[in-house]
DNA sequence: TATGAATGAGGCTTCATTCAT
DNA sequence: AATGAATGAAGCCTCATTCAT
C-alpha cells in the first residue's frame, strides 16, 4: 500500500468517527436513490454502496428503511426551502415581487429535480410519511405566510384584484413549477424535447409568469 | 355452500373460455394496484387477488410483471383519451371552446385519479415503459392535433393572440389539471383540505380557466 | 390470404390427419431438443414449437414428458443401429473386418452426435429409462453377436490373439468412438479445436484403429 | 433434545462465522447434487438440505445457481488434478511411466465418478461454463505439459515411436478412462455388469494399458 | 461507534399437465 | 383426432433486517 493510499484511508476513517458527517453522507445517498427509484424501488444495498460507510450504519442511525426515507424527505424539503429564502420579496413592488416569485420558483424547482421527485414519490405513497413530519409542516407554513404578506401588499397598493387566496396562489405557482419537473419524462417522451431545451424552458417560464399575473393582477 | 355462492361460482366458470374478458379483468385490477402502490410496490399476488382468475393467468397472458404493467399503462391512457373525445370543440366558438377544454380537462383528470397516478408512476420510472409504447404515442398525437385546430380557429377569428403553440398550450392545461390530482396528497397534507372540497375545486377550476385564457386570449 | 398460402395450409392440415407422421414429427423434434438440452433442460413448449402440431398432441400421443423421452431414446438407438447394418463384416478377412469396424464406428458416431448426446443424457440419468426398454436391449444384443462372429473368425484364422472378449472389444471400440463425440465440447474448450478439424479427426481415427488392432491382433 | 444433538448443534454454531468452511460445505453439497442430477435437475433446495447452512447462504456467497455450478465445476477439476500430482512420472523410465500413467488415470477416474459426471454434464451444456473458467484452463494446461515431458523423454530414449502428439495421447488415455465411468450406467444396463466387477475393471485397465502402449511404443 | 456474516419472509416466474369442447 | 384455455406445484431469487463480536 502506497503512502498516498494510506493517507486516503486515514481520511476516510476520520470521517467515520464523525457521526453527523456519516449521517449526512447517508441521507444524501438516500435522497439520490429514493429520487431515482422510489421508495420500494430503492435498495438499501444501493444506498449503502453510494456511501462511505457500511450498510449496517444505516440501521444503526436510522433504524430501518422507512426511518431513513423520512429523514431523506425532510432533508430534501429543508434544502429547497432554505434556497427559497434567498429571494427577498419585500424589497420589490407587489407586481414585481409576484413576477419574481413565479420566475424564481419555476427555476428553483428546475434546479432541484431530486426534491420534486421525492415529493412525487411521497404523493405515490399518499403523503403517509410527510403527514407525520412536523419539520416539513413548519417549513411550509413559512411559505404561505410569505405569500399572505405579498397579497396584502398587492391588494393595498391596488395592483392585485381583491380576494386573492394565499393557498390558491401557492397552488397556481406550484402547479406550473412542479409539473414542469415532475412530468418531464412522460411529457418529453410524448411531445418531444423542444420544451425542455434552454429556450423552451425560458418560454414556459414566461408563460407561467403571464398565467399567474394574468389571473392575479387587476386588469 | 349457499345458493348465492354457487351462482357466483357458476358465473365465474362462464367467464372462463372468454380470454378477452379475463384479460380485461386482469388489466383493470392491475391498474388499481399499480396506481395504488407503484410498480415495485404492487404485488402480483395482490393483483391476482382482485381478479376472478388465478395468478397464473397473469403470466399466461402478459408474460411477466412488466408486461402487465405496460398493458395497464396503455389501457389507462386509452380509457382517458377515449373520454376526452366526448368533448366536441368544433361546435363551439374558439374562446368558448378553449374555456370548455380547460374546465373539462380539469374535471376529467379529477374523475380519473388512477390514470394520473399511473402517469406519475411512469414518471418515477423515467417514462421507460411509455417510451416503448406506440399505442400511447398515437393516442397523444391526436390530442395535439385537436389543439392545433383550435388554435388555428382562434387565431383566424382574432380571439387568440398570435403565436400560440399547441404543445405549450397542452403543457399549460396539463400542468394545472394534472398537478391538482397528482399532488393532492402532499398538498392537502401541508395546506389543508379546503382546496379539495367541492367548492375549493370549483374555485381552482375557475382559476385554471382564468390563467389559460388570460395568457391565450388577445387583450 | 393468397392461394399459395392456402395450399400450404392445406398440406399442413393433411399431415395432421396422419397420426404416424405426426408422431414421427414430434419424436424428431424431441430428439433434437433432448439432445441439445437434456431431459430437464428440454421444455415441452420448445419441443412443440419445433413441431407442426400443438403441444397438446404430445400428451395425446405420448402421455407425458417421460413417455416422449423414452420413445425419443428408442428412436435414436434404432436409427443408429440401422445405420450400422450397412457394414458387411463377413465379406472381409478378420483383420480387415476389424479395422473397417473400428473406422466405421468412429465415423458413424461422429455423424450422429444427437444419438451420442442422448446416450450421455441417459447416463446422467443413471440409465433409468434405457433399462426399461426391451427395444433397445434387443438392438444391442445384435451388435454383440456380430462381434462374437468376427472374433471367432479371427481366432480361427490365427489373426487374433486368443481370449478376445466380445463385450470388452465392444467397450474398447465404443470408448474411443463415443468419447470423441460426447466430450468434444469440453475437450476442445480445454485443448483447442485442432483435434476436431477434418485432418485431426482423421488422425484420431487412425489412432483408434491402431489401438484396437494393437491389442487384438496377434503380434 | 438428546445430548448428542446438542453437541452437534454446538458444533454447527461454531461453523458460523467461518465463511470458508461454509463455502466449502456448500460447494461439496453442490458437486454431489449436480453430479447426481445435472444442472437443471439439481434443486437449490436439495443442495441446501445437504448443507449445514441455509439456502439463503448459497445466494449470499454464490449469487445464483449458475454461480454455484461454476464454482462446483472448478472445485471438481481442482480436486482431481490435485490427486494426479501424486504420480511422479519423472521417477520412472518412459515406458514404465506411460504404463503407470494410463493405469493410474484409469483408476483415478474410477475413484472420482462425481468429477466425471460433472464433466459429462458440462458437455451436455456445450462446455459453456467451463469455457469461461480460467482456473480450469490453467489446471489442464499443466496436464498437457506433463505429457510433453514424458513424450520428449520417450522419444529421446528410443522407446516411443516418433511423432507422438501430447494432445492426442491425452485424448487416448482420457477416452478409455472417462468412458469407463461416464457410460457405466448405459453400458452395464445393455451388456451386463461383468465388466464393472473388480476383476472386470482390472481386465479393462490391462486392455487400456495395452491399447495405449501398443500405439505409442516402438515395435 | 462500528461491522462482516447470516437469515426469514416473501416475491417473481416456470413448467408439466389437465380441462372442456 | 384435435385443441385453446387454464392451472397447481414448485423453483429461483431478492430484500430488509438481525446476530455476534
Amino acid at each position: 500500500m502506497t503512502k498516498a493510499l494510506k493517507e486516503k484511508k486515514k481520511t476516510k476513517v476520520s470521517w467515520k468517527q464523525d457521526p453527523d458527517r456519516v449521517k449526512r453522507d447517508i441521507v444524501n445517498a438516500a435522497i439520490e436513490e429514493f429520487a431515482r427509484s422510489g421508495l420500494s424501488g430503492a435498495k438499501i444495498d444501493d444506498i449503502s454502496a453510494k456511501t462511505d460507510t457500511s450498510k449496517r450504519m444505516i440501521y444503526y442511525y436510522f433504524g430501518d428503511k422507512i426511518g431513513l426515507y423520512e429523514r431523506a424527505l425532510e432533508a430534501a424539503y429543508q434544502k429547497v426551502r432554505d434556497g427559497e429564502r434567498k429571494l427577498d420579496l419585500d424589497a420589490l413592488a407587489p407586481r414585481d415581487a409576484l413576477e419574481a416569485l413565479v420566475a424564481f420558483t419555476f427555476d428553483h424547482h428546475r434546479r432541484n429535480p431530486d426534491f420534486i421527485r421525492m415529493v412525487m414519490i411521497e404523493n405515490v405513497h399518499h403523503a403517509d410519511y410527510l403527514r407525520q413530519s412536523e419539520v416539513i409542516r413548519d417549513l411550509n407554513a413559512g411559505a404561505i405566510s410569505r405569500l399572505e404578506n405579498l397579497i396584502a401588499r398587492g391588494e393595498a397598493s391596488g395592483d392585485f384584484r381583491p380576494g386573492v387566496d394565499a393557498t390558491e396562489l401557492h397552488w397556481q405557482i406550484s402547479a406550473l413549477s412542479v409539473f414542469n419537473v415532475s412530468n418531464k419524462p412522460t411529457f418529453s417522451a410524448l411531445f418531444g424535447k423542444s420544451i425542455y431545451t434552454r429556450a423552451g424552458q425560458s418560454r414556459l417560464r414566461d408563460r407561467a409568469v403571464a398565467m399567474v399575473l394574468g389571473d392575479v393582477l387587476k386588469r
